[in-house]
DNA sequence: TACAAACTACGAAACTTTTCGTTGTTTTAT
DNA sequence: ATAAAACAACGAAAAGTTTCGTAGTTTGTA
């Protein structure tokens, strides 16, 4: 089964990343000094997140605690092949131009993906 | 104005790119081999989408014709930008390299990315 | 001429996503 | 022991997206 997340659980999956477990009011208090959102929105998203499958809670405390079910790496490699497919005809490589070409990055940023096209032609 | 497309909204704008101005009855077509949609479905986001001003529309003829507004590239870009923005918090090359390392790319496209590196380290 | 085919326009149903108010319970502080 | 604060549950409104039926017009054809 794969979920993807919408935007406003995937703000919500951001902040469970950067603070691990959470309470609905830690997950609200850091979104909310971003973006004005009301207390029972994010604990409406979190409650749906549950059904789904996108977070755990452990209801041991009186405030639940969410644990993000999956990887912040694992969720990015699925929202990349979602836009590979739906924006760049399945043509990963183009994608990662486009992001290249976006943005400048650092040396170090550019010697990293050198390092990783070397694996990558070492590996074939 | 920044008007991302939806998920219909891309799918409309793959076959515009491809065909080059079309009439709906042309989407219609292309689409509905591969996916089942009715012809007033496209019609009607063809229209919601010239609203929006995602694509032109040339209304000489009687089947009107209706023309991308953007470059193929162009939007690749900005959804692009997005996805750095909303799942990387803003790391272009984060990206890139999940776009790299989630398939396996030939070596000529290997080699088109590494000239895209010179590219930019020279132009530093 | 008149019937069918090809079109557009439009409203609205069906879904999905987002937001929040209200209710009721447990905990904390006075 | 009360009152206030902190919670969860839930329903449902609001907003956004997708799909399509119906109506009405123009064009092609028998």
């Amino acid at each position: 089964m794969e979920t993807r997340p919408t935007n406003s659980e995937l703000e919500i999956l951001t902040v469970l990343w950067r603070r691990g477990p959470s309470s609905v009011r830690e997950v609200h208090e850091e979104l909310n000094a971003r973006k004005q959102t009301g207390y029972t929105t994010v604990l409406k998203l979190l409650q749906i997140m549950a059904e789904k499958g996108l977070v755990t809670r452990d209801e041991e405390s009186r405030a639940h605690i969410y644990t993000a079910k999956s990887a912040q790496s694992e969720t990015q490699t699925n929202l990349v092949q979602d836009l590979v497919e739906r924006a760049f005809g399945g043509s990963a490589h183009q994608l990662a131009m486009h992001a290249l070409g976006s943005k400048k990055a650092s040396p170090e940023e550019l010697a990293e993906i050198r390092r990783l096209l070397d694996e990558m032609e070492k590996g074939s």
